[in-house]
DNA sequence: TGACAAAGTTAGCTGTAACTAACTATATTA
DNA sequence: TAATATAGTTAGTTACAGCTAACTTTGTCA
């Protein structure tokens, strides 16, 4: 029986993705270490350990490391390539500066569909496609954005 | 004195977009139609306008037309801005659906800040201008989006 | 103009997600 | 091994944002 993708808030998304961060090889994590992670307190990550458990996602029992279930760390992956890819696209195709384009993806990640992440995938790999063909968009933008403040400053 | 721009919260927000869409040239509208736009109850309606009276952004007083106040009608309009650029980057650019691309614009305008919404504007206005300069990347991306479906369709 | 419908408000409830303070369990180490 | 520090939980509170049900106000029209 195949278990219906329940979606989750933008809360529990950000704990499943922080626990998917943490637990790397090993798949085990404390909640302390979350805790640090998200800037939350220890009794917000028990309580949210609690509702993520209740959906299957983690291996929680009370004082034992925590771990992902299967269909946990398929979800926590799901989050983290939309991460992954919005960053991508900020840093790599409109120049945003790391830590701004870190924190919105945190934020972005929960609003967009999967329709538009593939989209967005495509894009990123269409440019770095063309870039490879001697065709670098990415140099043009930049001066594009550069004539752009330049004609602004002028016109001050 | 200049009023420090208190952040709002993405259901304030929407209310904010929803007033400013509904009220358009007369700057007014009613509690009803806000219920109805954004698909809440009349009560909840009622909730949100005693928050943004609050916040001193719009013109409420019980049982009378709503209006923005000058501070409301930047704020909202700066809201309907990042809608807009969202919404053509998903169509004109990622050529997403029209209700997908309208969806998602409306949770990750909460999301993003000005300095990614800046760039994604530029960069929708440089493939604007690319295009005018016989340089169609919109058409190259669909061909290149086909291409990798014609791809994945043959390793099946 | 008085009855009725529509619009708007109020009160009270629910669920989510955070917090602090106080408690319990586990681990460390003198 | 007993004391203590660290980790984790529980209980209770707060804020937000929605809801329904019942009430009040406003507008319409017979």
């Amino acid at each position: 029986m195949v278990m219906k993708k329940a979606k989750l808030s933008a809360s529990l998304e950000d704990y499943l993705e922080a626990i998917y961060n943490l637990a790397g090889e090993s798949n085990i994590t404390r909640s302390r270490d979350i805790a640090d992670q998200l800037g939350v307190s220890r009794a917000s990550v028990t309580g949210a350990l609690r509702a993520l458990k209740e959906k299957s996602l983690v291996n929680y029992q009370p004082y034992n490391y925590i771990s992902l279930t299967k269909s946990g760390q398929t979800a926590a992956a799901e989050i983290a390539n939309k991460h992954r890819i919005l960053k991508s696209f900020f840093i790599d195709i409109l120049d945003v500066k790391s830590d701004i384009a870190q924190q919105a993806a945190c934020k972005a990640e929960h609003a967009l569909g999967p329709d538009i992440i593939a989209k967005l995938l495509s894009f990123v790999e269409f440019v770095s496609h063309n870039n490879k063909n001697g065709h670098n968009l990415i140099m043009e933008f930049k001066k594009f954005c550069n004539n752009r403040k330049r004609i602004k400053a002028v016109k001050k």
